[in-house]
DNA sequence: AACGCCGATCGAATCGATTCGACAGGCGAA
DNA sequence: TTCGCCTGTCGAATCGATTCGATCGGCGTT
């Protein structure tokens, strides 16, 4: 055979014990020469590693090690989405490279989990982890949250509802769509309906229950729609289905069909504004000559050349990076203080003072 | 306090073992009551999930369950970006989403994982995983190869190289291009370049340099110019630095310059060729009037209205649960074969006869 | 010259579960 | 009646590392 020389026959794996045997050092001191804690002689850990590469030892097992120290070296984030879905979505994207750029140079890597799933019981309960990021305007937590709080494991919310034991990164959801709205009623536009991410658990389409609203089960569509509604109060209101283009398209006919006079439409997310164009040419009309549109969120989305979308720019890169902090920082003990993030109105040519019909 | 009584106070988890004594049975069947492996008896089994509750016990240790069964109930995945760059790739999501679908609905999570960073140890080298997928038409995959097979992770490849140790999922991806070439062919044209994928590690841009012909570096690249070349032998081609449409704007950009009666352009995938459709609009050029496009991938891109893209189209899902198969199946120590997924031409909008000028 | 300290190494306990083999009854079949 | 067999339970070994405390020279101080 040309494999290495594996006394044990070919199989299986050396361990840090018979690497030590060879190198005749205790396995203590063979651990030490591979972690780099503590002090080791020179020649004694070139001896250590010389055996490991004759063993083909590729260093310590990952679970033993994470038994021992408590430690997987995992972050898992938690998607309400199925990944196909999910990623679609820009700004999910966006936060997902920040978390992954910060975790990965922290030595962590991410584990991908859905939060659905109660019955394939491989995931949020048994997977290991030793942080988690609750991601996207999910509108039922709690189930996630009571397994992973119960499993003791440290819980940071992107963008979710403020709740016990769990650190938040957030932006000024109300504030900045506030903002927003008032950019158009700036121009003059006083008929604004808008797109609303999904209300409920099942993600229902359609007209908005007004039920919704007192019962509070989507914490930020519902503040995206509390800054429409500063401006005008009496906004019709769509709900999507998702953060999709083609639910921005779904809603914003159903929009116009019902408020044919509607002189811009805001939507709560930069897909649902995209769609809400396509809906408003499809008609025969012009972006932003006949209605004006306003997005939200701000992140790239490529091959997107026809408009520069108007919208409210929220930093997800660094959204996410902090989320990621926040985590480390719970791992580490250090003390853990949620962050909100600003967001800016950034004019693109989608908006434009209402025709003077 | 409020929160479930805990006797050795309330930072700490509390320990199957403990779960055990208070419920009066012995380790071993408490462990019995949990997994449901092995006969218990129903009352039993209720005296221990009430003890459990009343410690807060979530149920096992993951690490120390995967220490003792050598599973860690994760699978990686191996990518070549960075999450950003990535996941735009509609291809790359379309993958994931096939390989979490399965490999979910098998237990298993899903461990996302970039190649690169050999610096910091978090990812390939020290991260619990049962088996690795290695994704995307990676350049040059040996280091995470040698590093993932030295700890005897079981391998799938999904469009990579042949290569010792390690089961492939792939496509026809000669045979398939060679017939988008032969419909371009078929329709008169003669004079037509392509755009490839990166074709070296460093992602560098380019003309193609004939010596990676040669060279072979880049499996999926290589073989899809090669389909190209069995109908246009002499076709220009040009390296783009990604996957992106953006690179498949200045690669056409190069393509045109050089050569400016082409009358097709082919992209070796879909977002070159959207890239390559606006290098020909922003000329004044029409598609396909003035100059035929052809794509490969086939996956949905969300948001494009303007052009059914004519595209050889592969199967994206059913490779990435073709992939989690493999893996499953090495897992369970079944024989495992390497798939071959076949593509279909699908005629949009963008190809058709040349002018005859 | 004696003391203390530091560098290097080792022994042994420990992390928290799973699982194999053994054992005790109970029940059906011969 | 007796012999297996099945069910339910338990003890103890084991997975593979990390880490605390102890040991032991050697070396610099005062």
């Amino acid at each position: 055979m040309a494999t290495p020389a594996n006394p044990s026959g070919d199989g299986a794996r050396a361990t840090l014990a018979q690497v030590a045997a060879r190198a005749g050092v205790s396995p203590s001191t063979a651990s030490l020469a591979f972690s780099g804690a503590g002090p080791v002689a020179d020649e004694t850990r070139e001896r250590v590693l010389a055996a490991a590469r004759e063993l083909d030892y590729g260093g310590p097992d990952p679970r033993a090690r994470s038994l021992r120290t408590g430690r997987s070296g995992i972050i898992a984030v938690v998607m309400e989405d199925r990944i196909r879905v999910a990623f679609r979505d820009p700004m999910v994207v966006t936060l997902l490279d920040g978390i992954a750029d910060e975790i990965g140079t922290a030595g962590y890597s991410l584990l991908l989990l859905t939060d659905s799933l109660e019955r394939a019981e491989g995931g949020l309960r048994d997977a290991p982890m030793d942080a988690a990021l609750l991601l996207g305007c999910s509108t039922d937590l709690d189930p996630a949250v009571k397994v992973l709080s119960q499993r003791q494991v440290p819980l940071i919310g992107v963008e979710a509802e403020p709740r016990l034991g769990m650190h938040l990164v957030d932006i000024d959801n109300r504030e900045g769509m506030r903002a927003g709205a008032q950019h158009l009623h700036d121009l003059g536009h006083r008929r604004v309906g808008t797109i609303t991410l999904p209300m409920d658990r099942e993600h229902t389409r359609g007209p908005l229950d007004p039920e919704w609203v007192e019962r509070s089960v989507a914490y930020t569509g519902l503040e995206r729609l509390a800054g429409v509604r500063d401006v005008f109060p009496d906004a019709p209101a769509v709900v999507a289905a998702g953060s999709l283009i083609e639910e921005g398209l779904v809603a914003a006919r159903a929009l116009l069909d019902a408020h044919p006079d509607l002189t811009a439409i805001i939507g709560q997310s930069d897909l649902l504004a995209l769609g809400a164009i396509q809906a408003i040419e499809e008609r025969g009309m012009r972006v932003p000559d006949d209605v004006s549109v306003l997005g939200f969120d701000g992140a790239r989305i490529d091959g997107l050349t026809s408009h520069r979308l108007t919208t409210v720019v929220q930093p997800g890169v660094e959204k996410g990076r902090a989320a990621a902090r926040l985590a480390l920082a719970a791992l580490a003990g250090e003390p853990v203080e949620s962050v909100v993030f600003r967001t800016e109105l950034r004019r693109g040519d989608t908006t434009a003072a209402p025709r003077t019909a």
